[in-house]
RNA sequence: GCCCUUGUAGUUAAAUGGAUAUAACAGACCCCUCCUAAGGGUCAGUUACAGGUUCGAUUCCUGUCGAGGGCGCCA
């Protein structure tokens, strides 16, 4: 049954490629095949013949009666017709459609994949969020739109690596490594302002009570004088903090370094645990540090300064990125001899490129945008191509509650944790409801309407379809096998006619979903691949007498199952035997 | 001021440059003796404005008006 099955579409390309080069041997357009909205226009629609009418000097209704005369013939083709302006309609044969749901059910999970990449190794890079707090909702905004991104790459045959970026070498860590050890002094019985720009999340006491528990007074020291010689919170608040980290690293001396690496793993570890409960696992978790211990950005610096990129200025490094198209240079190590976070990434992105990535994505939040050409200029300067890498800008959750937009901040320890999210609407509802928007549209969520009315949520239409065919398939409790020696050409119900073209778009949907980024349409398709089951349901008894036809029926809905599961798959959502 | 995103039914959103612009929710009705009504069906309702390119524009270009966000020797 399956050597049996053509795929029609690109079958047709092939054909509409034979007839086109006959009428007009010099032309170059490329076949363009797409499925008509309408069922009265047939089962695809070729536009070629308005293409040429120009070129040709003729009415593209003419030409387009010169396509179909040479049009070789076949055997899945049941007429065409000039339509419209010029468009040529192709009717298939029932048989030409029936065929899919074997070919379905043999190719099982598969269905759907293509071999689009070739095989091609790229990396996407996603979430990269500090690890100085637990995750919340914009972070995860970015797992979903990653997550689901990767396995439509993956699914159209490209060679997928997913890497979170660490920063665990920035100032960032080292305030959170200050405000643990601030709030441990606390517990030591130490009065000591809390700076208002440190991070105040109760996690931090958290981690502080770990210490204590673990190690007792150990990391205690006389901090009366901490405060000596600082400029002043209120007016300086920044330096303030900085001299701060300063006299903590000055009093701790080795110590220092368990306090910011136990913060580090307690709130690396909390993201790793949150980002695999939300089913978002990454093949590597690259540490920002290994490229200051290795020495690659003191080298990937001097390199782009001896090839004049990098110059000096008011004690500072600038980089040249005004001479590829920046509006400004930009600093990569401070007058006070630390790198910036800039410098880093140069560093990173060429590491990238040189552990083989030909493509590399980059997953950043909108706030990000403008550094875009500064990245791609140094790769420029370094010697690589910019081109290689693309950076899809995900755009904010704003949050929504009780009529109300929800500010978040991380140091100030306000905003909704994407863990509470979670809970409190699901995962599957969670994954579904982040990646139903195009990710560079602004996303309302609306957290009121998330939780109260989860219920509501398109995923569950969808896990009831699934859920639906399964308790089908075991209310009839016979034998798998038997679905793939079914009849087919039984099927021959408008419904179910119907439900065949949209399985048949599965594969070119989860290809342009990767050629585009763009795996908000997965989501899409399967809402009205959910229609199509849910009206054959409410049209057709699927256990019926007529063993042929019973058959035929299970194994269109068996197949269709096997879609929902695979583009569900794709998305991270389950798909539930029942609901 | 500069940059990014954006403007589609009452609301939230879809639509590789294609034919009569899709859905969901909200609204008005109808359908369970039947494999799960978390379902199906009927009705009403949309491309901000002005130009341009094109056989053809929601889509591409320019301008106007409106919305959201970003512009540190922060990360």
């Amino acid at each position: 049954m399956t050597s049996s099955y053509i795929e029609p579409k690109s079958h047709l390309v092939d054909l509409f490629r034979q007839a086109v080069r006959h009428v007009a041997p010099d032309s170059e357009i490329t076949i363009d095949l797409e499925r008509p909205k309408q069922a009265s226009h047939g089962d695809f629609a070729c536009n070629a013949a308005m293409q040429l009418a120009r070129s040709l000097k003729r009415n593209p209704r003419e030409v387009a009666l010169q396509i179909i005369a040479a049009l070789p013939s076949s055997d899945l083709v049941e007429k065409t017709e000039v339509a419209g302006p010029g468009f040529i309609n192709v009717f298939l044969k029932a048989r030409a459609k029936q065929a899919l749901a074997g070919h379905i059910l043999a190719r099982g999970n598969a269905f759907g994949s293509t071999d689009l990449g070739r095989g091609e190794r790229i990396q996407v890079e996603f979430v990269s969020a500090n690890p100085t707090g637990p995750l919340h909702v914009g972070h995860g905004r970015g797992a979903a739109y990653g997550a689901s991104l990767a396995n439509v790459l993956a699914f159209a045959g490209y060679n997928v690596h997913r890497e979170f970026y660490v920063n665990d070498a920035g100032r960032q860590m080292d305030i959170l490594a200050l405000s643990t050890w601030l709030r441990y002094l606390e517990l030591n019985g130490q009065k000591i302002p809390f700076p208002g720009n440190a991070y105040q999340g109760d996690y931090v006491k958290v981690m502080a009570e770990g210490i204590y528990a673990l190690h007792g007074d150990k990391y205690a020291r006389d901090a009366s004088h901490i405060l000596a010689g600082l400029p002043d919170a209120g007016t300086d608040p920044e330096s303030h903090l900085d001299g701060l980290i300063a006299n903590a690293k000055r009093l701790l001396d080795q110590d220092y370094a368990y306090i910011h690496g136990y913060a580090l793993e307690e709130q690396l570890g909390d993201s790793r645990n949150d980002l695999t409960e939300f089913g978002v696992v990454f093949d590597q978790w690259f540490s920002e540090r290994t490229l200051h211990d290795a020495g690659l950005i003191d080298r990937i610096v001097a390199d782009l300064q001896q090839h004049g990129h990098i110059y000096e200025q008011d004690g500072a490094l600038w980089f040249r990125s005004t001479a590829f198209g920046d509006e400004k240079d930009r600093v990569v190590k401070r007058d006070n001899g630390i790198y910036t976070y800039f410098a880093a990434d140069i560093a990173y992105h060429i590491n990238k490129f040189e552990r083989g990535f030909s493509r590399v994505v980059d997953i950043w939040g909108a706030d990000h945008h403008g550094y875009i050409p500064r990245v791609k200029g140094a790769l420029k300067a370094a010697g690589q191509d910019p081109e290689r890498l693309e950076v899809a800008l995900v755009q904010f959750a704003v949050l929504w509650e009780g009529g109300q937009k929800k500010s978040m901040s991380t140091r100030a320890g306000q905003y909704v944790t994407l863990r509470d999210l979670r809970r409190e609407v699901g995962n599957d509802a969670c994954r579904f409801f982040y990646v139903l928007r195009k990710s560079d549209q602004h996303l309302d969520f609306d957290l009121d309407l998330a939780k109260s009315q989860s219920n509501e949520n398109p995923v569950y239409y969808i896990q009831y379809a699934h859920a639906r065919i399964a308790r089908v398939l075991e209310a009839w409790g016979g034998d798998p096998a038997d679905l793939a020696e079914a009849d087919l050409d039984r099927l021959e119900h408008a419904q179910e006619l119907a439900l065949l073209n949209r399985l048949a778009e599965f594969p070119e949907i989860c290809a342009n979903a990767a050629a585009d980024f763009a795996p908000h349409s997965v989501a899409y398709y399967l809402k009205d691949l959910a229609a199509d089951l849910h009206g054959l349901y409410a049209a057709c008894q699927f256990l019926v007498d007529n063993e042929a036809l019973k058959l035929a029926r299970l194994a269109l809905i068996a197949a269709t199952r096997q879609v929902l599961r695979n583009g569900l798959t794709l998305l991270g959502v389950s798909a539930p035997e029942q609901m």
